[in-house]
RNA sequence: GCGUUCAUAGCUCAGAUGGAUAGAGCAACAGCCUUCUAAGCUGUGGGUCGCAGGUUCGAAUCCUGCUGGACGCACCA
C-alpha cells in the first residue's frame, strides 16, 4: 500500500493553515497522483486507520508486522516516537507530533550544527554564475544599482549556502556611446568652470556632472554629438586593436596625484591633437564606417583548460602592471575613468560588504563580437536589414550590428557568454538585471537556442562556437522591479552613499535620544516618543566618553545599512517599489533594524542571565566548536523542554518555526527569491520578541533558565544565519 | 498597436506545483517601561482578493476577455 519513496512523501506534506488541525497534514487528494482512487474523505480515513492498526496500536519491538508495510523506512519506524497521533478531517490526513520529542530533537540538532544549520546539497558539483551589480562607469551609483548589488550578493550566498560552487562576476558596462560623450565632455569643458580637484576627490559625481553638462550643451550645439561618436569609434578602434584582451584591463599605473598634469598637459593636447587628424582623416576618406576586420587569433584558439585551475587563476584579476606601450588620448581618458570609477565601486561595495570574484567590462568582449558577427552571417543565421545585421526572430528582430559595424550591448553578451561558459563551464548563470530588459535577455536567450538548432551549420575547426549549443537553457533573467518615484528630498537622483548616510543620521539621532533617556529617566515618555532632538545632547553632558560615541557611530552606520539592505529585499524582487523615504527611513515593523534588534536583545538576555546564574557561556564563542562541547553533550543526555512547562505553546511556536529553516533556504534558492528568507526571518523575530515580552527569565529556576538560554542561542544562531544570507550587518547590541 | 509584467485592508506587502477560517507591518484607536534594551509587546476596528466569464469536488492562485498602472518594442546600455 505504501510504496512511495519518502522523497515523494516529503513533497505531499503540507503546513495546516492553523495549529489546531495538526503540526503536518498530506491532503488525500494529493495521493490521486501516487494511485489512489475514490472519494478524498473516505480514502483520508481509510489511511488513519491503517496508521493507527499497522503503527500506533502494534508494540513496539514487532519488526515483523512493520516489515510487511515496508523493508526500509526509518520514518515509519520513528513514527510512534516522533508522532503523537493522527486524525482525519475532511479529505486532510492531520499529523500531531510529540511536541516534547520534537523541541527537544530541533534544538539539539540546531545547536550541533550552529551556522551549518539549514545548509544542503542542492547544489552540489554545480557551478553557478551571478553577474549582479554591473554598474555603468559613466553613470553614478545610484540607488537603481543597489537592487541588482543586494538580490545578486544575497543570492551568491543563498547558492553557497546550497552547495554551489558560486562565481560572483560584475559586469561593468564600460563601453559605448556615452563614453565618447565623456571624453568630448572632459576635454572641451576642461577650462570652463568644472572644479578638477573634485575629479581626484570624487570621481563618480565628477563624471556625473561632465555627462549633464554635456546632454545640456548639446542640445544646442549638436557638434558636440558628432565629436563624441566620432570619438567613440577611435576608441573603440584602439580595444579592437589590442591584441591580448587582457590589456584592456591593464593599469594605466598609479600616477592619480599627478593626474592633472598629465590631462593639463601632454594627454589634454594630445587628446585634442589626435581628435582633429582623425576627423580630418575621416572627412576626407569620407566613410567613417569603414573598420580593419582582423583575424583574432585569440578567437579561435580557445581550448578546454582545467576551469577551475583557470578560476583560481583570475580570481581578483586586478593587475597593478604599468602599460608600456602609446596609446591614444581616448584610451588613456577612458582608462583613467575607469579605473577611478572601479576605485570608487570598491569603495562603497566595501560599505555594505558586497565583494565580487572577478571584475569583467563589455569592453572585453568587443573583438569578439566583431567577429562573431561575421560568422553568424556567413552561416546564414544572421542577416544584413539596412546595413544593419539582425537575426530574426518570431517576434522583435534582435540586432547584433550596426550600420557602421560597431557591436551593440546583445553581441558583447553573446560574446561574453562564450567566454565564461569556456572558462567557467557553468551549469547556471543569472543575470541580475531589471525587468526594463526582458526582451534583450529573451532575445539573447533565443539566439543560443537558435545557435543549439543550427549547430551542424558551424565549421569543425570553430571551437569556440562549439559552447554555443550547450549553453542554451542555463541562462537566467533574474529580473526585478522598477523603483518608482525615488529621488532626493530636492529632486535628483539619489546616490547610494547619501541614502545610506541619511538613514545612519537617523538611527544615530536615535541612539542619542534613547542613551539620553537611560542616563536620565526623569525625561518624560512623552519628550522620548517624539524622537526630538530638542534637548541636544553633547558627549560631556550626558557622560558619554569617545568610545562609546565610536561604538554609536558603528552600530548607526550598520542600521542604516541594514534598513537599505533589507528595504531592497523584503519584497518579491518582481513588483515595482514606491520608493518613499518615509518607510526606507523607518526602523520600526517589519524593517532591517527589527531583525537586528532582534538578535541584539537575545544577546543582551543571554548574557545577564549567564551572569546572574553563572552558566560561563561566553557569547563571542558560541561558534567556536570547543565551546559547544559541553552543550552538545547536555543536548544528548538532557531535555531543553517539558510539555508541563508555562510557556511550553510558544516555545513549541518558535522551534517549529526554526525546524522550517532549511525548507526556506531551498525555496529562495529554487525560486532566486531572497524575500522568501526575510519574510521567515520577519516571523523567526515576532515570536521571538512575543516570547520575551511575556515571560521573563530573571529569578526562575537556574535548570529552566539554562534551557531556555539553549531556545534563545537556536534562535539566535537562525536568525543571525538569515541575515548573512541577506548580508544585513548583525550587530552584537543596539 | 504588439509584447512582458503587475492589481489582495486607508498605505507597504505576505499568501509559489489550485486546498481547510485570506495574513503581517505601518497608520488609527485602547492598553503595557520602579523587574531581561519600548527599534518592543498585547488588544480593537479595517477585505466583493481590479471587473466579468470559464475550468472542477474546490480558485486570491489556472484559462479567456475587459479595465487600470509599469516597462519594453532595431542602430543606447
Amino acid at each position: 500500500m505504501l510504496n512511495i519513496d519518502a522523497a515523494e512523501i516529503e513533497k505531499l506534506i503540507k503546513l495546516p493553515p492553523d495549529a489546531s488541525y495538526g503540526d503536518y497534514c498530506i491532503p488525500s487528494y494529493y495521493l490521486k497522483q501516487n494511485g489512489f482512487k475514490g472519494d478524498p474523505e473516505v480514502l483520508a480515513n481509510k489511511i488513519v486507520d491503517f496508521i493507527y492498526s499497522y503503527i500506533i496500536n502494534l508494540p513496539d519491538d514487532n519488526a515483523a508486522e512493520l516489515n510487511k508495510i515496508t523493508n526500509n523506512n526509518d520514518i515509519l519506524k520513528n513514527f510512534k516516537q516522533y508522532f503523537a497521533s493522527v486524525g482525519a478531517k475532511g479529505a486532510y490526513i492531520n499529523f500531531y507530533v510529540n511536541k516534547q520529542k520534537f523541541v527537544n530533537y530541533i534544538i539539539a540538532e540546531i545547536l550541533a550544527k550552529k551556522n551549518n544549520y539549514g545548509k544542503n546539497y542542492l547544489g552540489k558539483g554545480k557551478t553557478v554564475i551571478i553577474d549582479f551589480s554591473s554598474p555603468n562607469i559613466a553613470k553614478p551609483f545610484g540607488v537603481g544599482h543597489l537592487r541588482s548589488t543586494v538580490i545578486g550578493m544575497s543570492l551568491a550566498r543563498i547558492y553557497d549556502f546550497c552547495g554551489y560552487k558560486t562565481v560572483k562576476i560584475n559586469y561593468l558596462g564600460d563601453f559605448g556611446t556615452q563614453f565618447g560623450k565623456l571624453i568630448t565632455a572632459f576635454c572641451r569643458f576642461k577650462n570652463a568652470n568644472l572644479d578638477l580637484t573634485e575629479f581626484k576627490n570624487d570621481p563618480i559625481k565628477f563624471l556625473y556632472k561632465l555627462y549633464v553638462k554635456f546632454h545640456s550643451e548639446s542640445e544646442n550645439n549638436p557638434e558636440l554629438d558628432d565629436e563624441a561618436r566620432l570619438r567613440f569609434k577611435k576608441l573603440e578602434q584602439s580595444i579592437i586593436g589590442i591584441d591580448d584582451v587582457s590589456e584592456l584591463f591593464d593599469d594605466i599605473g598609479d600616477d592619480l596625484d599627478n593626474y592633472d598634469n598629465n590631462i593639463n598637459g601632454d594627454v589634454y593636447n594630445f587628446c585634442n591633437d589626435n581628435f582633429r587628424e582623425y576627423s580630418a582623416e575621416v572627412r576626407k576618406s569620407g566613410n567613417a564606417k569603414e573598420y580593419k576586420e582582423k583575424e583574432y587569433k585569440e578567437y579561435n584558439e580557445y581550448k578546454d583548460e582545467d576551469r577551475n585551475e583557470d578560476i583560481d587563476k583570475n580570481r581578483d584579476n586586478d593587475r597593478d602592471k604599468t602599460a608600456g606601450q602609446e596609446i591614444s588620448g581616448e584610451l588613456y581618458l577612458w582608462k583613467l575613468f575607469r579605473k577611478l570609477s572601479i576605485r570608487e565601486f570598491k569603495r562603497i561595495y566595501n560599505i555594505i560588504n558586497v565583494s565580487f570574484d572577478f571584475y569583467e567590462g563589455e569592453s572585453q568582449a568587443s573583438k569578439i563580437a566583431v567577429n562573431l558577427v561575421d560568422t553568424l552571417l556567413r552561416a546564414n543565421i544572421a542577416e544584413r536589414s539596412m546595413d544593419a545585421v539582425v537575426i530574426p526572430m518570431e517576434k522583435t528582430p534582435a540586432l547584433i550590428a550596426k550600420s557602421d559595424g560597431t557591436t551593440l550591448y546583445l553581441s558583447r553578451d553573446i560574446a561574453t557568454a562564450l567566454l565564461r561558459f569556456k572558462k567557467f563551464k557553468f551549469d547556471k548563470m543569472l543575470y541580475v538585471v531589471g525587468s526594463e530588459q526582458s526582451l534583450h535577455f529573451s532575445q539573447l536567450f533565443n539566439i543560443f537556442k537558435i545557435l543549439k538548432e543550427n549547430e551542424i551549420k558551424f565549421e569543425k575547426q570553430d571551437l569556440f562556437l562549439r559552447y554555443a549549443s550547450e549553453i542554451s537553457g542555463r541562462l537566467h533573467h533574474i529580473k526585478f522591479g522598477r523603483i518608482i518615484g525615488m529621488s532626493t528630498r530636492k529632486g535628483n537622483l539619489v546616490f547610494l552613499e547619501d541614502y545610506i548616510n541619511e538613514a545612519k543620521e537617523k538611527a544615530r539621532l536615535k541612539l542619542k535620544t534613547d542613551k539620553q533617556h537611560m542616563l536620565n529617566p526623569n525625561v518624560s515618555a512623552a519628550d522620548k516618543s517624539e524622537n526630538s532632538a530638542s534637548a541636544p545632547l553633547t558627549s560631556s553632558d550626558a557622560g558619554v566618553n569617545a568610545d562609546a560615541y565610536n561604538d554609536n557611530d558603528d552600530i548607526a552606520l550598520k542600521v542604516g545599512i541594514g534598513a537599505v539592505i533589507f528595504n531592497d529585499l523584503k519584497t518579491r524582487r518582481n513588483v515595482d517599489v514606491n520608493f518613499n523615504w518615509d518607510n526606507v527611513l523607518s526602523f520600526e515593523g517589519q524593517t532591517g533594524p527589527y531583525l537586528q534588534y532582534s538578535v541584539a536583545r537575545i544577546n543582551s538576555l543571554i548574557e545577564k542571565l549567564d551572569k546572574e546564574y553563572s552558566f560561563k557561556i561566553k557569547i563571542e564563542n558560541l561558534y567556536s566548536s570547543e565551546a559547544f562541547y559541553n552543550i552538545i553533550t547536555d543536548a544528548e543526555k538532557k531535555d531543553f523542554c517539558s510539555i508541563n512547562d508555562y510557556d511550553f505553546e510558544l516555545v513549541f511556536e518558535i522551534v517549529k518555526h526554526l525546524s522550517l529553516f532549511e525548507d526556506t533556504i531551498k525555496d529562495a534558492a529554487s525560486h532566486d527569491e531572497p524575500s522568501v528568507i526575510s519574510t521567515y526571518l520577519l516571523d523567526a523575530a515576532a515570536l521571538f520578541n512575543s516570547y520575551y515580552q511575556n515571560y521573563k527569565l530573571m529569578n526562575l529556576k537556574s535548570d529552566f533558565v539554562y534551557n531556555r538560554i539553549m531556545l534563545l542561542i537556536s534562535v539566535k544562531i537562525i536568525l543571525e544565519s538569515g541575515l548573512n544570507l541577506l548580508s544585513v550587518p548583525i550587530l552584537k547590541k543596539m
